[in-house]
DNA sequence: ACCATTTGACCGGC
DNA sequence: GCCGGTCAAATGGT
């Protein structure tokens, strides 16, 4: 790989870090959303695994190997062992389970001076595939109470190949985004922490591919979000044509953030079609 | 019965 | 000997 001077690196790990951040809490959030057209939702699911796929792995090319592995190679490690250790690589998040990646859990250690155990995981087709990826998590000291931060270390990457929900790629078509004037409450006054999405209408009703989902900013810090799934409704009203149009959820979104509940709908709320 | 998780034992590095 | 990582039997859930 060609060198990339550190500070251009340490500002892409952090910026991947952050898409990595948002999409996990968007996929927290799909999974916890209405199961209204599973097909739809499944796709979805598919494509935020797919794009954390794609950040984790450019996180692991971005990140520095450590300097103390530099003495590995004096030593009679196996293979296997200088492998495992020279790709490893470490995120800071507060939702460590969703990373598009199936894990089994195959142990957990308590950690000198630490308040919390260490969770092992390796890949659950380890077996079949002999993929030979692992994680570690472990729970760091809040410093806010009730939102806990979680460091995960990675280790090799994946060898396994992904389940695929859809065989044919799909397109995420940028042009059908409509500016936020949904049919409810516009969303534009976010500001810079929050995280932003608005509708837009779907291309064409025989391309089950289109997400009506568009990352207007996201958060730059870490802040504790718990999607809530507040009702969902079906739009046939008649004035546009509803065979076009999937069925339609309003989600709202409850989060703490310094010391103050923000509910979404006090600002807009978040239409998603599924 | 099968599978994932839990948990104590074991092992290697320092 | 301490510590962290892995193994594997026991356990629990479906």
């Amino acid at each position: 790989m060609e060198e990339i001077p550190y500070n251009h690196s340490s500002t892409a790990i952090d910026n991947l870090s952050q898409g990595f951040e948002g999409l996990t809490q968007l996929r927290a959030l799909f999974l916890a959303s209405s199961p209204a057209k599973p097909t739809d939702k499944t796709l979805a699911i598919g494509l935020l695994d797919k794009a954390l796929r794609c950040i984790t792995a450019a996180l692991s090319d971005l990140q520095p190997i450590s300097p103390t592995l530099a003495v590995e190679d004096r030593k009679n490690d196996t293979e296997h062992k200088k492998r495992k250790r020279m790709q490893s690589w470490t995120i800071m998040t507060s939702v460590p389970h969703f990373d598009g990646h199936q894990w089994r859990k195959y142990g957990q250690k308590r950690i000198h001076n630490s308040d919390f155990p260490r969770s092992y995981y390796k890949c659950t087709h380890n077996k079949d595939q002999g993929c030979q990826a692992t994680k570690t998590i472990q729970q760091k000291e809040d410093k806010v109470p009730n939102s806990p931060i979680y460091k995960v270390s990675y280790c090799m990457h994946h060898t396994c190949k992904p389940i695929e929900t859809q065989e044919n790629p799909f397109v995420m078509d940028s042009s059908a985004i409509m500016n936020s004037t949904s049919s409810t409450t516009a969303s534009s006054s976010y500001s810079s922490h929050e995280l932003s999405i608005s509708s837009f209408q779907a291309p064409s009703s025989d391309q089950p591919t289109v997400f009506p989902l568009q990352l207007e900013e996201i958060t730059e810090q870490v802040f504790p979000m718990e999607a809530m799934l507040l009702s969902s409704e079906t739009r046939g009203d008649g004035v546009e044509d509803s065979s076009r149009r999937s069925p339609m959820a309003v989600l709202g979104f409850d989060w703490e953030w310094q010391d103050e509940l923000i509910t979404l709908g006090e600002f807009g709320d978040l239409i998603v079609r599924i």
